[in-house]
RNA sequence: GGCCAGGUGGCAGAGUGGUCAUGCAGCGGCCUGCAAAGCCGCGUACGCCGGUUCGAUUCCGACCUUGGCCUCCA
């Protein structure tokens, strides 16, 4: 079965294949580590860990790297306040970030690079940048130079000069284009700073992605992925810097890019306000709800996150976990769970996840109906490679038994089960009743009456 | 203003030139002491106006409208 996939730099979709076909490599931007993530940060991270997942099916080697950016402006400003070293900052984030994705279901990356791992190759990239006419001095700064690269805007289909005509930014003094991006700053005594061949410095925000990128996968790579508001200026800069860098050699040979998270119908940003943090979020709904619901619509689409969709999510996955709880005494056949073709070919239509979810539903029926090994087989399968359905159905159950009595709950059952033997309906439903107040609900069936306590 | 992506049933959300999305919610029935779950069934969805076509939600054009980027941003 073979992959396409849409690439925002033709805007079409692509049968995939990489140059190298024993060795995918992709790259995902990641976050800059100076507070928490916020739920449309992950959506990203849980796309591309579902591509990561797919095409660890289909290629011997996938080698997949999301960086960690650990020098910018926001974390030296965060640092300053609170008079601690960059490093404070940034080692306190990056680690909540790991946990945080991790909590998503997200599989770790097979390298986390970190820019002020990476200074050496980024003032060499910049050297070479220099050298070859594409950027200049001036000021302590290095700026790129986007007149000595006519393809530029390519990607976000701009001109120069319409760029310039639509700036709504201040030009600094010392660009000689106004559409000019810096590479390198100069650092006052208080900044954090490397020495280079331009004075006492730091990067610019773009040169890291394309140094790492190089550093780790090669000079031109398979998949380049990130959020749609990175594909201008963020991801159209690394492509002019690493292109001019390696000798016209093309940087990314996909490009893809997932829709915004929006929340009441506006961009969930830092800068309106309106984020909700994974860790929050992670502490007060059942995870996998949460990347359920990442998952229920297209990655390019736009994402409208709210708490109905919360609980639609966690409804969906409390009918499929009662299939596998129903399963729960059928042996699975030896080997590895089947992938089941139909859905495996949603997500190689350019990562249908929503198409893929619909399948998942109908084998979670037909698992239902039919109660086989294979059935179950299938509908685990499935989950697997979507990251879904891996616990223990009576952990998702039972969940939010932190805070319930259990001894006190079986007791209860126990003394309803006589009640309903005794025909004494009265006290059997008094005794449910108690139990719901408890947050406990209950089910009876032939192989007896079960319990849940889950949170939503 | 420029560039880009959308507008699908109560909600979410795929998809297609001509019988089925799927999930959640709702309604009717079966089952159940009653619930719950399960099972069976139900609801004339494709922004608006033209055009192409035997036939358009699906293709083309205009219009209305929502959002993203053009500044940090996943």
């Amino acid at each position: 079965m073979s992959i396409s996939l849409y690439n925002s730099l033709t805007r079409r979709i692509q049968p995939f294949s990489p140059l190298d076909p024993r060795r995918v490599t992709m790259y995902l931007c990641g976050p800059t580590v100076y507070n928490y993530v916020h739920i449309g940060n992950a959506r990203g991270p849980v796309v591309f860990d579902v591509l990561a997942r797919l095409l660890r099916r289909h290629y011997p080697q996938v080698v997949y790297a999301r960086n960690i950016t650990d020098v910018d402006d926001k974390i030296n400003a965060a640092a300053l306040e609170q008079g601690v070293p960059i490093s404070a900052i940034t080692d306190r984030f990056a680690a909540a970030y790991r946990e945080d994705m991790a909590g998503l279901g997200i599989g770790p990356p097979d390298i986390e690079p970190h820019a002020t791992a990476h200074i050496g190759e980024i003032v060499a990239m910049i050297q070479s940048l220099i050298a070859g006419g594409h950027a200049y001095a001036a000021e302590g700064h290095v700026l790129f130079n986007v007149d000595a690269y006519p393809a530029y805007g390519a990607l976000s289909g701009r001109d120069t000069e319409e760029l310039i005509a639509g700036a709504r930014v201040e030009i600094a003094p010392y660009k000689q284009n106004p559409a000019d991006f810096v590479l390198w700053k100069p650092s006052t005594p208080e900044l954090p700073g490397w020495d280079s061949p331009w004075g006492r410095g730091r990067p610019g925000w773009h040169i890291e992605c394309s140094a790492m990128s190089a550093a780790h996968l090669g000079e031109t790579i398979d998949i380049h992925a990130g959020g749609i508001d990175l594909l201008f200026p963020h991801h159209e800069n690394e492509i002019a810097q690493s292109t001019c860098a390696h000798g016209g050699k093309m940087f990314a040979r996909w490009w893809m890019h997932n829709g915004m998270l929006t929340f009441d119908g506006r961009k969930m940003s830092k800068s309106l306000g309106n984020v909700l943090l994974v860790r929050e979020l992670l502490r007060r709904h059942p995870p996998e709800a949460l990347r359920l619901l990442l998952l229920r619509g297209h990655y390019r689409q736009p994402l409208d996150w709210s708490d109905s969709a919360i609980a639609q999510a966690i409804s969906t996955l409390d009918g499929w976990y009662r299939v596998l709880r129903d399963l729960a005494a059928v042996a699975l056949p030896a080997g590895p769970l089947p992938v089941p073709a139909r859905l495996e070919a949603a997500l190689c239509d350019d990562l249908n996840t929503p198409q893929a979810l619909a399948e998942l539903a109908v084998l979670a029926d037909a698992a239902r109906q039919h109660g086989s090994a294979e059935g179950k087989a299938e509908l685990l399968g499935g989950g697997a490679l979507l990251g879904l359905l891996q616990q223990d159905p009576q952990a998702w159950f039972q969940r939010g038994g932190d805070e319930v009595d259990g001894e006190r709950v079986e007791r209860l059952l126990e003394e309803r089960r006589a009640a309903r033997a005794a025909r004494d309906f009265a006290r059997a439903d008094a005794i449910r009743s108690e139990l719901t107040a408890m947050g406990v609900a209950i089910e009876d069936s032939a192989q007896g009456t079960r319990w849940s306590a889950a949170k939503t």
